[in-house]
DNA sequence: AATTACATCTCGCCC
DNA sequence: GGGCGAGGTGTAATT
């Protein structure tokens, strides 16, 4: 990785077209060919970028940027498309280069994947007497998160978010809609579950006949101690 | 803005639990207390980051760091909520700072890729005889992106996506409902337009009587030529 | 390789 | 502040 602070202007030219007026910032040059514009503040989100894989290529200024003060011109061009970004640099005033090697990568737990593996496992938490069908049901439309029968035999399908709006709702409608279509499965009903549910879409939940049910997802990954275990 | 190159590992807290193993990593620390965690590679996200308004307080290591070879550690606390971040450093290889002042930020040219106004130039596209009524025709729950007239009088409503997929689809389904109820205007039919559009969200349009229209930007963009002389 | 859905999404906009 | 829509989305999993 090389790290460079410099005065520079930057232009983007490809799905859209972008341009970064002169000032200092950071640019970091990863080893497959990307490069990352950033300023002091902002999140985590570059001014501006190039994604691998692309090539870095430094040249001299023409006559008309070398008298507007610009010592040289970097060129990355994406290796799959036509997005190119052109860095013209005034100053440096920095420059390292870093050997990081490859990065071990990231251990997530508690995305949704985490919390369906937990609801599953404790099925019971959306009423006495439940019992599990599958997860990740399929349809023409889509996967069912988790399928379920309750204690009067009657199917139920869990729609799963961390977090809950409108969108889930809709989604959960769609396979309700589906699902009752089919006889031998009708009538089924909705459960709409997650870490946090917003107003509205309670309300509309509601409205269309379906239960919320707001999960505790520390609760939950303390019954099963497998989660805790993590870390 | 501070640059560190350190072996490191990383633990984050808040929505939901992350880890990183020991590793050779840029840490990034902004002046408004955020902090970016960067690996030589992948695209423009972080490994692991925190947003700003944020506070780093770097303290000595307890007795059970200090035997794992740990010699300083970073708590990136967020200010408005639990979140946190633990940098957990072994050994610091680079450190330098740098004053970048506030950046002018990004200038955005191409960014009304402006399909609504190419295709309102070029309403024959959804069929002979069709006319524009008008583009972002106002309803109680949002403006329809085009509304034009076919060519047996009948109002069509035609929902604009660059890429096509179910939201956009329920998104028309809730604009026709709401305008079917207007007798002056009903029957108005849908049509679904977009560069791509999803297997899935044909499925579900044509279910509901609505077309598809796939569109090819760059032949609406030969046709009008003040768009390719933009730049 | 292409498709699909999730994301500590981020980033605007408007209310 | 929340809600909605778009993104040069990125990312992982599945087909």
């Amino acid at each position: 990785m090389r790290l460079v602070i410099a005065r520079c202007s930057v232009d983007y030219v490809g799905r859209l077209r972008a341009h970064l007026p002169l000032a200092t910032r950071l640019l970091m040059v990863k080893s497959d060919g990307s490069v990352l514009v950033h300023s002091d503040g902002g999140s985590y989100k570059p001014l501006n970028w190039m994604s691998p894989p692309a090539t870095l290529r430094v040249s001299e200024p023409d006559d008309a940027d070398r008298a507007e003060g610009i010592t040289e011109v970097w060129t990355v061009q994406h290796a799959k498309s036509d997005d190119r970004l052109v860095i013209s640099i005034r100053e440096q005033l920095h420059e390292s280069s870093h050997d990081l090697g490859v990065d071990p990568g990231l251990v997530k737990d508690g995305v949704e994947a985490d919390l369906q593996r937990l609801l599953a496992g404790q099925i019971e938490l959306l009423g006495a007497g439940f019992t599990l069908i599958r997860r990740e049901y399929m349809t023409a439309i889509g996967p069912v998160d988790i399928l379920a029968r309750d204690a009067e035999g009657r199917t139920v399908a869990i729609e799963l978010k961390r977090r809950g709006d409108i969108d889930g709702v809709e989604q959960l409608t769609r396979y309700l809609e589906l699902l009752n279509r089919d006889p031998l499965m009708a009538p089924v009903r909705g459960v709409f579950a997650a870490q946090q549910i917003k107003p509205q879409a309670r309300v509309l939940a509601t409205d269309r006949g379906i239960d919320c049910l707001t999960l505790d997802y520390d609760a939950m990954r303390g019954v099963d101690d497998s989660a805790s275990r993590l870390f």
